[in-house]
DNA sequence: TAATTGTTCTTTCTAGACAAAAACCAACCC
DNA sequence: GGGTTGGTTTTTGTCTAGAAAGAACAATTA
C-alpha cells in the first residue's frame, strides 16, 4: 500500500500557511493551494477536509475561513512526511558511510529490508538507482556487493570531476558580457563574502552554497551527463559531511576562500587563472575526501557468493 | 513468481555440451557442470534430473553416462531463456528507437506493462536503471517523461565521449613498452584487417569489435565512471544499429579504416597523431548518429502531467 | 464563461506472496 | 579427506493487490 507521506507533509505545510493568515481570513482556492503546496488538488481536498473536521477552517466550501490561526491541530511528526524511498536512501547512506561498511561486503536485500523496516521492493528499487554511483555492483540471481568507499573511489571520482569542472569553467570564463550568468555569479560571490563573515555560526550552510556554485559553473554549457555526475557529487558530499564533523568549520572556511579566488579569476575573464584556481580548489576537496575514506582491506569473509 | 529462464538456458546449454560428448561417455561432476554452465549446483541438479527423466543420461548419480548424444530431448525456445528484465530492456529500446517515440511523450508504467506482458514492477525496475542514460526523467508520484532521442542527446553524449576517449588515448600512447596492452592492441589490429578483407559478408561483426576496441583503450587507466559511461554508448549503439541498416556496410568499412589509423597512431606512440585520429573517428561516428536522431518537435500534447 | 468545486477514473507506490535459484550443511565414498 | 552427492535454508525475481495521489471530466456558481 502507498504511504500517505505526501498528505502529511502537505497538511503540515498547510498549517504553516494558515498560521501566516489571520483569524477570520478566507482561504485561497483549492487550485491555488494545490500550486503553493506542490501537490494535486485531490490531496489538497483531503487536507482541507481534515482541517475542517478539526475545526481549523469553517464549512462553506466556496468560502472557507480560518477559525483558529494559532493553537491549531497537532502536526504530523517529521519522520512520517518522507516517502519510503527517501528513507531507504538515508538509512543506506548511513549504513555505508557512518557504519563504515567494509569493501567486499555482500548486500542482502532481505536483511536490509528487515533492518530498515520496509519491503524488499523498496530496497531493490533503491539499489537499482544507486548502482550508477559506482559503489555497488550486481551479481545476477545472487545479490549485490559493496565495493567500498575507498581511496580508489575518491580518486576516480575526482578525476572525472576535474575534467568536467575545467571544461565548464573554461566555457564560463569565455561567456559573452551579455550573459545573465555574470550577474548570478556576482550574487554568489556576495553570498560567499557574507557567509565568511559569519563563519563561526553558519559554517553548516556552506554545503548548500557549494553545490549551487558548482552547478552554476556547469550551467554555462549544460550537458545532461555532467549534471547527472553532479548528482553523485552532491549526494556523496551531503551525507559524507553530515557524519564527518572533524575540522568542519575550518575546512569550510578554506573552501570559501578557494571559491572566492576561483570566482575572482572567472570575473577577470582569465582562463589560465581560472584553471589554476579551479585545480587548487578541487585538489584540496579531494584531499579532504581521501582523508576520510575507509580504506581498510577487503573483508576476509567470502566476498559475495561465488559459485 | 520467478521465471525459470535460468534453468531453461542451462538445459539447452547442457544439451549442446552433451552432443559434444560421445554416447556412453561419462558426464563431469555436478560442480564442474555448475562452473561450465555458469549456474548454481541446484540448477544443475534440476537439469540433470530432467535429462535423466528424458532418458538422455543414465541413472547412477555417481557415474552418469550419456545415452543418446544425437537426437536428444527438444530444446526450450530461445524466447523462454531470457529473463523478464532483459526482455523489458529489448522491448523498451524497440519502442524508443524503432517506433521513434516523440520527445516529451509521457511514459505510462501500467500501459508499458500491459504492452510488454509483464508486471509493473518489472517496468519500474527497468526505468529506474535506465534513468542514468539521460533519455527519461522522473516526476515523483506522477510518472516518467521521455526526453527524446534527439540531436541534443547525441551532441551531449559525444562531448563526454570525446573527453573520455582523448584522455584514455593519451594515457594509452604513453604506456611503457612492457605493458601487455600493446600486444592486445596488435591482436585487435589484426582482427580489423581480417574483417576489412571479408567486409562484404561479415560487416555485422563490426559492432562487437568496435565495443571491444574502445574498451581496450579505456583499460589503459581504468575509471569506473568512464566504464559506466561506455555502458551507455554500447547499449545505444547496439540497439541503434540493429534498426538502422542504411549504408551499414559502407559505414562500418569507413569506421574500420578510421580505427586502423587510430591504432597506427597509438602504435607509433605519437600523442598528437593519436589525438588527430581519435577526433576524426569520433566526429564521423557522431555524424552517423546525428543523421538518424528523431529530431521532431516535442509532442504538442501536454508534456507529462503538470499540476 | 471562466473559475471553482464535486465526482469518477487512472496511475503510482508499497506491501506481501511464492516459486526459482543460490547457498549452506550434512552425509557419503572411493 | 578432498571431492561428490543429498537434503535444507535463505535469498532473489516476479506477480498480484490495494490504498494514496494524480488527472480528467462534469456540475455549479458568480
Amino acid at each position: 500500500m502507498k504511504t500517505d507521506t505526501v498528505f502529511k507533509r502537505a497538511f503540515n505545510d498547510a498549517l504553516d500557511l494558515i498560521s501566516k493568515l489571520g483569524e477570520g481570513e478566507s482561504l485561497p482556492s483549492e487550485n491555488t493551494l494545490s500550486a503553493s503546496l506542490g501537490v494535486s488538488r485531490t490531496t489538497v481536498r483531503k487536507v482541507l477536509s481534515t482541517l475542517a473536521a478539526g475545526g481549523v477552517v469553517s464549512g462553506d466550501p466556496r468560502h472557507r475561513i480560518v477559525r483558529t490561526a494559532h493553537d491549531p491541530m497537532h502536526r504530523f511528526p517529521e519522520a512520517e512526511t518522507v516517502a519510503t524511498a527517501a528513507q531507504v536512501e538515508k538509512r543506506f547512506m548511513e549504513w555505508m558511510l557512518r557504519d563504515n561498511a567494509r569493501p567486499g561486503t555482500a548486500i542482502n536485500e532481505l536483511e536490509l529490508a528487515r533492518q530498515f523496516g520496509v519491503a524488499t521492493t523498496g530496497i531493490r528499487e533503491f539499489l537499482n538507482r544507486f548502482q550508477r554511483f559506482g559503489l555497488i555492483e550486481k551479481r545476477p540471481n545472487s545479490g549485490w556487493v559493496f565495493k567500498g568507499f575507498t581511496i580508489d573511489f575518491a580518486l576516480e571520482l575526482f578525476e572525472i570531476r576535474e575534467m568536467f569542472e575545467l571544461r565548464s569553467a573554461r566555457v564560463f570564463a569565455a561567456l559573452p558580457e551579455s550573459s545573465p550568468l555574470w550577474r548570478q555569479i556576482e550574487l554568489l560571490r556576495a553570498e560567499h563574502v557574507t557567509l565568511l563573515g559569519e563563519i563561526e555560526e553558519r559554517f553548516h550552510d556552506f554545503s548548500d552554497l557549494d553545490s549551487r556554485f558548482h552547478r552554476l559553473i556547469n550551467s554555462a554549457a549544460p550537458n545532461r551527463f555532467i549534471d547527472g555526475f553532479y548528482d553523485i557529487i552532491t549526494l556523496i558530499f551531503h551525507y559524507h559531511y553530515q557524519w564527518n564533523k572533524r575540522d568542519e568549520r575550518q575546512r569550510n572556511e578554506v573552501a570559501i576562500r578557494e571559491h572566492l579566488s576561483y570566482i575572482e579569476a572567472l570575473l577577470g575573464r582569465s582562463i589560465p587563472e581560472t584553471e589554476r584556481a579551479c585545480r587548487a580548489h578541487l585538489a584540496s576537496a579531494r584531499e579532504t575526501l581521501i582523508r576520510s575514506t575507509s580504506d581498510k582491506q577487503p573483508a576476509t569473509s567470502k566476498p559475495g557468493r561465488g559459485r
